[in-house]
DNA sequence: GATCTATTTAGAAAAACATCTAAATAGAAA
DNA sequence: TTTCTATTTAGATGTTTTTCTAAATAGATC
């Protein structure tokens, strides 16, 4: 999906914390959920969104469903920032 | 104003347009709606999202209101963001 | 195959958001 | 001081978002 998507999925504080949750490593749906006061209906709301905005790699085993950042978008990310602080369009940083 | 105000200020397109065109230097409040199909009040409206979030300083002159980038705002943002795709706490970056 | 467990989908409701038009403000110019 | 110009505020409206409950799915185990 596109940037605007990633920028629009960073903009959640629940989506937030769940991708901070996935820096230490892989998680299921239902671990995710566990950190929450939500229900599992919402977190999986949330998860779909993160999965759009490819911020997130889902795969499946048994009957869990297990959660990944993809550290790359974020990288994506990071170089837009970095040109918007730049202010030159070929960012030539050292 | 928070963190999270932040992120959902950026989370607009027309929002990062703004931010983007303000890269090259100051400009007042109309000439930055001239750039937009929209009228002047919503791009108040989304100045104001920017401003409450210090992503843009304001400086009025004569009758017009001049809107700055906030770069350090913006290296706050990066900061989070390494820190996500890190995965240790003390980004420990060379 | 029946049932249990983990997760997602569907549908509804409340809250937040983006946009408009019309009116208000505030300073500049005449 | 009247009028013009730049911008913001107020109020209304349609859309999107977040959350819930209840039901559906899909795989695992008995």
């Amino acid at each position: 999906m596109s940037f605007a998507d990633t920028f629009k999925a960073m903009s959640d504080p629940v989506r937030r914390e769940i991708l901070m949750l996935l820096r230490c490593g892989r998680m299921s749906a239902g671990e995710i959920g566990s950190h929450f006061e939500m229900t599992g209906a919402t977190i999986s709301y949330h998860l779909n969104i993160l999965k759009k905005a490819e911020l997130v790699f889902e795969s499946r085993e048994k009957n869990f469903v297990y959660y990944d950042l993809n550290t790359s978008v974020v990288e994506e990310l990071m170089l837009w920032l970095s040109e918007l602080k730049g202010g030159n369009d070929h960012a030539e940083t050292v």
